[in-house]
DNA sequence: GCTTGACCTTCCAGTTGCTGGAAGGTCGAT
DNA sequence: ATCGACCTTCCAGCAACTGGAAGGTCAAGC
């Protein structure tokens, strides 16, 4: 199948699919006329690639549970350190984005919003705490 | 004063202080050896951008904060409307980690993590549910 | 058989916000 | 005079695409 079906049926862009292809991700064979031609796997793969990418998990790291994935004699300890390492990221970001919600909040409800030119907000990015 | 102490100042790396430059945010003076010479105010002006990229201004909203800021007859309502609409941003951005930070907890737990070949981390990546 | 339009190809450039490094100038102290 | 720490510019690269230009291909309709 041409790219644009490859596309729709893994939800990935056709310029992603080529960028993916370009740093080595996936190798589709190409027809006669030069079109990337796309097998039921590649598709498989492609879906693969959107899911672990919605999830979180870099290219890289992406590369490496397909590596895993395409791999039938890897333990799924090494998957799972992956994913746990990646926990433990979206842990921590999710902490600093709290963390950062409490000090904008501050801020919004400390500035009464009219057109008086002296605001809290712009004083605490000025001065600190 | 030189590059390396308004860095310090400011808490930011040369580096960055130079690509502030670059794409117009601070216009510091220059001494008879080619020297970038940093006032007090430019100083203030680093350590206001410090602090609203920490809270996750993007460059392009710093800059209009910046511009609000030494615009004395702004109004504390367009600060405001700024930091409301991160606000919503960093809100979004919070209940999307939480749900793929459930999600991977899930498969985490899930996964025994031995070394046999078969783990429901790459089962659902694969499959989807 | 010719045109039209949708598809496909490659390649180059841009995005965001820096960061690293090379090659070279300057300064202050010894 | 020379050393090391500073400063300068410029060029390249990171992630992970995205956009656009210029051109080839294909299937349908007239």
């Amino acid at each position: 199948m041409n790219i644009g079906e490859a596309s729709e049926r893994s939800g990935l862009p056709s310029k992603t699919i080529r960028y993916y292809e370009d740093i080595g991700l996936i190798r589709p064979e190409r027809g006669g006329n030069g079109y990337r031609d796309y097998a039921a796997a590649d598709v498989h793969k492609l879906r693969f690639l959107q899911r672990s990418r919605g999830l979180g998990f870099s290219v890289e790291e992406c590369r490496q549970l397909l590596a895993l994935y395409e791999d039938k004699a890897r333990a799924s300890a090494d998957v799972r350190d992956i994913a746990e390492t990646k926990l433990g990221e979206i842990d921590r970001k999710i902490r600093e984005l709290t963390e950062l919600r409490r000090t904008l909040e501050h801020l919004v409800h400390a500035c009464h919003g009219n057109d008086r030119p002296d605001c809290p907000i712009l004083e605490e990015l000025s001065d600190g705490r």
